[in-house]
DNA sequence: CGGAGAGCCGAAAACGTTTTCAGAAACGTA
DNA sequence: TACGTTTCTGAAAACGTTTTCGGCTCTCCG
């Protein structure tokens, strides 16, 4: 019960009478302090159990300056790639000494102000902010009283701390793949290039392309959106220009949805004759995929983690900043496999 | 500027000595209280957008009683489910009024419990408890501080308020709207039997269907898995029992773009010759599939306002209790037509 | 036996608000 | 002028903790 029986919460003074000594030693007895005897301390231990007394944080807060909570703010809710890092940054801060408030700007301005300020007034102790597109952001500034951490979408403000998914990495693990399967004849169908992610995932690519001293299937990348549709559209011309293409490097599992589509569609066998492979490891259309779809992960809850950890770093006066790049990792599913 | 310059925070003290008031006053002009002149106030009110001054809202709960936070508990981050209702949620609680704290527990009944005491220990004025799946989940229990709503899986004691969508409906108009098309061989292809949800909806499906007369097309409803592949499997094997199919409502959008796929293979023209719809209206899926995917829309978001304003309307005193079905939509695109 | 020191404990102040209540100021009336 | 009303203001208590500091009790040593 975490009542009396007159309904009234159980505070400490509760704790304090039944185990016969004063507010004060009872709250030293409870928080370890070293100045009270092991017996006493027994004593108010087992009474705090027996009314299963809780502190008011509220009241612990207002004395320590301290809240025991950080905001986290997004600008993706529905986005796939907030609530990753949302996780992992809850199981980093164990949830018994921190908690999440979470707000959505929704990519509004205003509203992220709006939150900004709400979550300030609540005395968050620090904040995540999630970016909804892997670009750079504007920096919420400088003289904010709490530390701040931003993830996914980096700072503008190269003071601020940032940490974001390692593209180029990812399009050069992807591609190292394929080399690895055998394939030489490897094309790029990527999404928007307003997207400074798809050119990082494509320099990858073609990094690890030049060091075999090939180039892309078809020449270029084929930059378009980030849908099925461009995936299978793009993968009509590609097998027009360039039919002997042996491997295709999708910039997102939506377009290599596309790509195994039209590619079924022309009866042509993946990934025997055209190993695939996709970019985000989004589990819905990666592992429904027909055949199961190779792609890369980005390890967003180990970055949700990592976040809280800097940001806890911060808190305790150990601020960081720059960027820092985390690593992602593949996913080898049925798409890819060595020629034969 | 949060803070004076001297780097502490802006306190209701440093107002009352700007407008030469003393606290009392500066906190009844700021709250608006009739009991304080005019042009008294008009000078707090200045001295505090001056300094902008922002109440410590721990100090304002800690005598209040009220946290002016609520918690969400969830149970499936990671799914599609709980986000769209947390959305919801946030923003029928004004963000200025009332912020959200976010745990999920994962499915795990002990980590529930210790997200549960967390919350209570911050004091919070409510809890929404979201589900990972539409069944009857076990209730917190009666004797809890504070209110609780449940939302998408209901409690199992009726005393509980629970909001659920309306599954029976949902299948219902599926098939109103096959029948609408002039289609009448209708299958319906889902899910885990072992999810009551699935029962609901072919339900609906074949209420619907009674009133004309119809029976379902293959005779029985075809239960599996929630998957694209199992989509695909039975659609294949619906064709061979029943090649004159000209409808199939699929339990989701998934097991609905397994159908489209295998119908695609096969040559058989959507809509024209087979009409499909799918349940969810997750947008991944249903927008990108060819052809795009009518579907019905569980109005995940409405129940999150809702379950937000029953929540609300609880703390305020006006308690409520039972099952509350809230009603889905119906989302058309390409993949369903009258027949020509 | 006296005093120093160590070990414990509790009174009280503090955190930043809201709310109650007493009293001051202004005003009208007799 | 005296007095009753009304209007406004401010002192103080309260919320539930933590922390400081003075003081009590004991032990030990000279």
């Amino acid at each position: 019960m975490i009542f009396l029986s007159s309904g009234r919460p159980v505070t400490l003074r509760d704790v304090a009478r039944l185990a016969g000594v004063s507010v004060a030693t009872a709250s030293k007895a409870l928080n370890g302090q070293p100045q009270v005897k092991a017996e006493t301390r027994a004593r108010v231990v087992l009474a705090a159990e027996q009314l299963s007394f809780s502190p008011n944080t509220l009241a612990q807060g207002l004395i320590t300056q301290r809240s025991g909570t950080v905001g986290l703010l997004t600008s993706d809710l529905e986005g796939r790639f907030s609530i990753p890092i949302l996780m992992g940054a809850e199981d980093a801060f164990g949830s018994d000494q921190t908690s999440v408030f979470l707000c959505d700007a929704r990519g509004d301005a205003i509203r992220e102000k709006h939150h900004l300020r709400a979550l300030l007034t609540r005395r968050v102790d620090g904040l995540i902010v999630v970016g909804a597109r892997p670009d750079t952001r504007p920096s919420l500034g400088r003289d904010l009283p709490v530390p701040v951490v931003y993830a996914y979408a980096p700072s503008d403000d190269p003071d601020d701390l940032s940490l974001v998914t390692d593209n180029v990495g990812g399009g050069r693990l992807a591609v190292d793949h394929l080399i690895r399967c055998g394939r030489r004849r490897i094309a790029h169908i990527t999404g928007d290039p307003g997207y400074g992610a798809a050119h990082d995932r494509a320099r990858g690519a073609r990094d690890r392309l030049a060091e075999e001293n090939l180039e892309l299937a078809g020449g270029e990348v084929w930059f378009g959106m980030w849908s099925e549709a461009w995936g299978r559209g793009a993968t009509r011309m590609l097998l027009e220009r360039c039919p002997d293409v042996d491997a295709i490097f999708a910039g997102s599992d939506e377009i290599a949805r596309g790509v195994l589509d039209v590619l079924h569609e022309e009866r042509i066998p993946v990934p025997s004759r055209v190993a695939v492979i996709g970019f985000d490891n989004w589990n819905i259309l990666a592992a429904n995929a027909r055949p199961p779809l190779t792609t890369v992960d980005l390890n967003l809850e180990q970055l949700g983690r990592t976040a809280a950890q800097r940001l806890a770093a911060a808190m305790e006066g150990h601020p960081a900043s720059g960027l820092e790049t985390l690593p992602v990792r593949l996913v080898t599913r049925e798409s890819t496999a060595p020629i034969s």
